[in-house]
RNA sequence: UGCCCCGUGGUGUAAUUGGCAACACAAGGGAUUUUGGUUCCUUUAUUCUAGGUUCGAGUCCUAGCGGGGUAGCCA
């Protein structure tokens, strides 16, 4: 139960494209006896990123749906861009996500092909070769209003078009001095179809296929035509090439290959979020950030390393839903998903994030016990672990207040508080600093509270609050994150700004913490919620053993909080 | 400015292709709670506008308004 992303065939409600998945196979002949083929078609020029997940699941889970198909093709076809370095991290990624890939494929593979293809092309008069340059070619485009004038060089003769193409492969010109074309309509209302470039001149080493080839195919060329050849039989991909389609399909016609059908969707977009690689790649070359996998990048791999569950991620991307409608989900949506599934998950320990000392002042000097305590109340399984108490011991500065109003529950002067697991205190003094910071706190406690211990301890105390005795206490760097960004839109930037105006300067504050004991000899990796104060995984780059990196995933929710602001 | 797409509670998605507008999250209220967490109950609130077709329109048609995409030898 409540493993949507497990269970798909569970979900109640289909989408738009299950819909029309359906309905093409119920009806379309060249579908009978096929069935369902997807792909996940990255470029290798950058990470992954959260919107990538929702395309990810999107194709793996039609097919896992309907018991088909799902291809991981790397559309490599612009070597200035791409690396060995983004295709590995892209396997990585996909793979921690939880799905397993059917084909592993490249549209570098398909060179030859789509070579041979241009060549029939050509020889049936529907692409030529091109002396435009492209400042030239796009003043023959025409504007929005205009149409398009044909190139001198469209009539030329199948036999100089072949000529030229066979020298454009072979390196004869210089870069951007030739271009295959296709020739279709100048007069075309949508640009794609205005004799559209198939090839251009590059130079460039492939991290594929080396320097076999100096003109490399553009994007409309290759997607198709790469899908027809895996056999997709849906070809999902974002809005902003809808308008592609029309040319998608002229390929497959004018080939007369087999032709999958291209479905559009709307890419995710999240509040206080910026998500083209374009602009998380400049992030990182800038050192906005420490990296691609910087725990505040809406990477995959940022993700991972601030601790977000694959789990977490597949069920966001299962309720955010898919449509061609383009909206924004709010980022809250995203921590809520993480929430939820740490909280079945992960144990909880105590830790105090902005320590204030207290000494219990009649509980005997030198004395110590340990005290039993949940490892998770959400899993029976988690069994239970040893606290070890005495007589100081560290409470988080934020539950004392001097002058509270009347809805605080927690520690005051004069005031009681269940400490979790253990007994009820009551402060009896205050102690503070010159500057009237306050440094530590005197109480007393209730020997007969200590939780478990009978009816007596049973007493109820409106507050309960977390704490770690001193003596067997670590110190370790906490790492509390925030969001990267402080407007909602990061990329609206004022007039003369730019997105990177709208960072966060206080995206991450790194503090000290003291943590109880058990908290110290955790793997790199674990995540663990500090009680009453939000999920945190050991980070797996800068921990050491014995010496966690704690990264804060997300906080818990915070009523109090509301109430507080009131 | 041409062409294409999209407008359903605050947000995101549904609604057996014309038949009682629903689900999740958010927000408000309450219960439970040795985490102000979790869980449970509950309340508020929705079809962009104007026409048309129809017994009946969120769904079909027309117009308007609003939003997005599109003039790379990027993908």
């Amino acid at each position: 139960m409540n493993q949507p992303a497990e269970n798909p065939n569970e979900s109640e409600h289909k989408n738009f494209i299950e819909v029309e998945v359906e309905r093409d196979f119920a009806s379309k002949a060249a579908l009978q006896g096929r069935s369902i083929q997807t792909r996940f078609p990255p470029e290798p020029n950058g990470y992954l990123h959260i919107g990538h997940a929702k395309s990810i699941c999107l194709n793996f889970g039609l097919a896992q749906r309907y018991g088909g198909k799902c291809n991981l093709r790397f559309d490599d076809t612009n070597p200035s861009k791409e690396s060995q370095e983004y295709v590995d991290s892209i396997m990585t990624d996909v793979r921690w996500l939880g799905f397993q890939w059917d084909g592993l494929y490249y549209a570098s593979d398909y060179f030859q092909q789509l070579y041979d293809w241009a060549e029939q092309l050509v020889r049936e008069g529907h692409a030529y070769v091109c002396d435009l340059n492209a400042e030239q070619m796009r003043e023959y485009r025409g504007t929005l209003t205009e149409p398009g004038r044909n190139s001198p060089f469209r009539d030329r003769s199948v036999e100089e078009n072949l000529d030229l193409l066979e020298r454009m492969r072979r390196g004869e010109f210089p870069e951007g001095t030739r271009t295959l074309r296709a020739k279709i309509d100048m007069a075309a209302p949508n640009f794609n179809l205005r004799d559209p470039v198939l090839y251009r001149i590059m130079f460039s080493h492939h991290h594929r296929t080396g320097d076999d080839w100096c003109i490399y195919p553009m994007y409309d060329w290759a997607h198709g035509q790469s899908d027809s050849i895996e056999g997709i039989t849906h070809s999902i991909c974002t809005l902003e090439f809808e308008n592609h389609r029309p040319l998608y399909d002229w390929f497959c016609k004018t080939l007369r290959i087999f032709h999958p059908r291209q479905i559009e969707f709307a890419r995710l977009n999240l509040s206080y979020t910026v998500m083209s690689k374009r602009k998380l790649l400049q992030l990182v070359t800038e050192g906005q950030v420490s990296g691609w996998d910087d725990p505040r990048m809406p990477t995959i791999s940022g993700l991972r390393r601030r601790g977000y569950t694959p789990e977490s991620i597949r069920n966001f991307c299962e309720t955010i839903g898919v449509a061609r409608f383009n909206g924004t989900i709010d980022v809250l949506v995203l921590e809520n998903a993480v929430r939820d599934h740490l909280n079945k998950i992960a144990n909880r320990y105590m830790a105090i994030l902005d320590p204030i000392k207290v000494t219990l002042t009649n509980y005997p000097e030198g004395q110590a016990e340990e005290l039993e305590a949940v490892n998770n109340p959400e899993d029976p399984n988690a069994g239970h672990r040893a606290l070890p108490f005495s007589r100081t011991f560290y409470i988080e500065r934020e539950d004392f207040m001097e002058n509270p109003p009347s809805k605080f529950f927690r520690l005051k002067p004069g005031g009681e508080v269940r400490l979790r697991y253990a007994y009820i205190i009551k402060c009896d003094e205050v102690r503070k600093d010159a500057s009237g910071k306050i440094v530590e706190l005197k109480c007393s406690y209730d020997p007969e509270t200590r939780s478990g211990s009978g009816a007596a301890s049973e007493r109820k105390v409106k507050g309960t609050i977390h704490w770690v005795s001193a003596s067997t206490a670590h110190c370790v760097e906490v790492r509390l994150y925030d969001r990267l960004f402080q407007s909602e839109s990061p990329e609206e930037a004022a007039e003369g700004k730019t997105f990177l105006d709208n960072i966060n300067p206080n995206s991450v504050t790194a503090i000290t913490a003291v943590i109880e004991p058990a908290l110290a000899s955790l793997p790199s990796g674990t995540r663990v919620q500090f009680e009453r104060n939000g999920y945190f995984c050991i980070d797996e780059k800068d921990s050491k053993p014995g010496e966690p990196v704690f990264n804060r995933i997300v906080t818990l929710r915070d009523s109090w909080a509301k109430i507080a602001a009131k």
